[in-house]
DNA sequence: ACCTGAACACCGTTCAAGT
DNA sequence: ACCTGAACACCGTTCAAGT
């Protein structure tokens, strides 16, 4: 680990790791495309190569920080299922702090997204929520534990002690909870 | 309007005021030093007289997002003033998708910030939540809100036609509505 | 096929100098 | 007090060239 090739072996994956590990240790502000060559023992321009451009390269961060958690089992009860999720996400956030305010930005259909999505969409569908309500309460759902996430990430909050930002987020997946609740009932 | 004086008259209002109109023409990445400048018709050493460095110019575009609105009427019920407060804060959104998700990065104890939540803490308060309940209930219904304006300026759903979103913006408005109303029986 | 060297047009920011 | 000119250390990206 950290340590490099003498005749710099080169890959997509590998690029995406150098970038994520600068990110996650000097912010994503140190993410250029010198310092992820630099990393690697290799020109910028090699780079080029294995990713089109900067903006593809951030875009692998992104979906990277969403495959690196693994799905709940799906014999879970759906209100497990959610919560295990929503954890991961946010462990995910906190993780990669540099990162993950960028998952706000870009397009939520990308492969990794809807893979999430998916299985927010079968939860969502075995809390008994009619079909035609499922992807709305999605949205809003992802949207609602993303926005905090990466509000947390950001350091929005970062005037708050950690226990308080434990307890908002408790408090709000119970919330998350009683509106799927109260949508299956209608 | 556009027209600029022979000898440049600058100030932190005219600059905040060239950065805020780039970034709304050409997007966030458009608003460079130079750019700003140039459209003062001044050097972008000037810039630095009125601002002390390129963040602190993108945090002043940001507090500028959140005073351009007015805040509601007190003597409105509290309802209509949330909804009211969460449909200026999404027109802000959309009408100036480049500067706005920078709002999900900063601290949420700004000046600017500090005027909105003291409204919404008025209205959680006057909506029956006990004191010790608000600060909390504020943190996540404005994270709720802006996440999804952030996320809609973004383009994270510009798959979606418009009235999807209208229609999703509703639905949260009158999600948090109800879990207000629950917090304040208890 | 994959990597390098040299080059280009930009960045943000400094410093000393002008008025 | 406020703005300018020149300069510095970086950016992302191109192109032709090497192997």
């Amino acid at each position: 680990m950290g340590f490099v090739s003498r005749h710099a072996q080169i890959s997509r994956a590998a690029v995406l790791g150098a970038g994520l590990a600068i990110a996650d240790e000097k912010g994503l502000s140190a993410v250029t495309m010198q310092a992820v060559a630099g990393r690697l023992a290799v020109t910028p321009m090699a780079l080029y190569r294995h990713v089109t451009n900067k903006t593809d390269l951030l875009d692998g961060l992104v979906e990277l920080l969403l495959t690196e958690f693994p799905l709940p089992a799906a014999d879970l009860p759906w209100q497990e299922r959610l919560t295990r999720l929503a954890d991961s996400i946010r462990a995910s956030a906190n993780g990669h702090p540099g990162v993950f305010p960028l998952l706000l930005q870009r397009p939520a259909n990308t492969a990794a997204a809807l893979r999430v999505r998916d299985a927010v969409h079968l939860a969502l569908t075995d809390a008994g929520l009619d079909s035609e309500h499922v992807p709305r309460a999605e949205r809003l759902l992802s949207t609602a534990v993303l926005g905090f996430a990466a509000s947390e990430a950001a350091g929005r909050f970062a005037h708050h002690e950690r226990a308080v930002l434990d307890a908002d987020f408790t408090c709000l997946l119970q919330s998350l909870r009683l509106l799927v609740e109260a949508g299956a009932d209608r």
